[in-house]
DNA sequence: TTCATATTTGGCAATATAGCCAAATATTAT
DNA sequence: ATAATATTTGGCTATATTGCCAAATATGAA
């Protein structure tokens, strides 16, 4: 792994670091029906404001949705849609596992 | 979000996490091209045994490699390979962010 | 059996992350 | 201007993650 390619591992990791925490992930999914503003899912996830707020704000880091402010709300929605069309490789991967896991199961009783 | 959609999320998460880390992503990406064993990553990545070891049975524990030992060595193989057929969305956030950058410069200057 | 090699596991210290509270900021309504 | 609402930021503690070392385990070689 040469230096390049740690930088492009490493850009590439904010990213999935950025989509790899329940709530993230969640509000990612969410954003997908349409934009959405903060106070809408603090209702919703069930944290604090702030909490909400700065969970938000690494998912714009990471370059995964964008904010615009309007009026007294700011309003967020996903700036790259195929961080969710991506999801079905992660859901096969869990399907997989749940195979697995019955196929140990039938072996073992 | 509900506990169902909770669980869910979390079981997702457990795979994101998993690939966000450089090293662990630069292995899974290695093994697109066929299985290796441990010991080839401890020369490439460049930290100790132990730490490869732990990287490559969480990517094991997310369901995203499988191991198999012959003779002394144990040989890791992708298990699910659109694991990385999904990092071209990760790249295309990253080729976002990029442009967008470039745009605020010529804004700027 | 004894030795060398390949790997995993346990434990520990350093660092990163999450979530709460309080305070700061911004915007609209009174 | 003052108040109320929506959001962000700073700071703090609790928890999780990383990576090293040393020890345990497994396998093949001598």
């Amino acid at each position: 792994m040469n230096i390049e390619e740690k930088l492009i591992c490493e850009a590439k990791v904010k990213v999935l670091k950025a989509l790899a925490h329940p709530t993230r992930l969640w509000i990612a999914e969410q954003l997908a029906d349409g934009e959405r503003c903060v106070c809408e899912f603090v209702d919703a996830v069930g944290v604090d404001f702030s909490t909400v707020s700065k969970h938000l704000s690494v998912l714009k880091e990471a370059g995964i949705v964008e904010d615009e402010k309007r009026g007294k709300q700011v309003y967020y929605r996903l700036k790259v849609p195929c961080v969710l069309k991506f999801m079905h490789c992660v859901e096969a991967v869990i399907e997989d596992q749940i195979k697995d896991r019955a196929r140990l199961k039938e072996h073992l009783f």
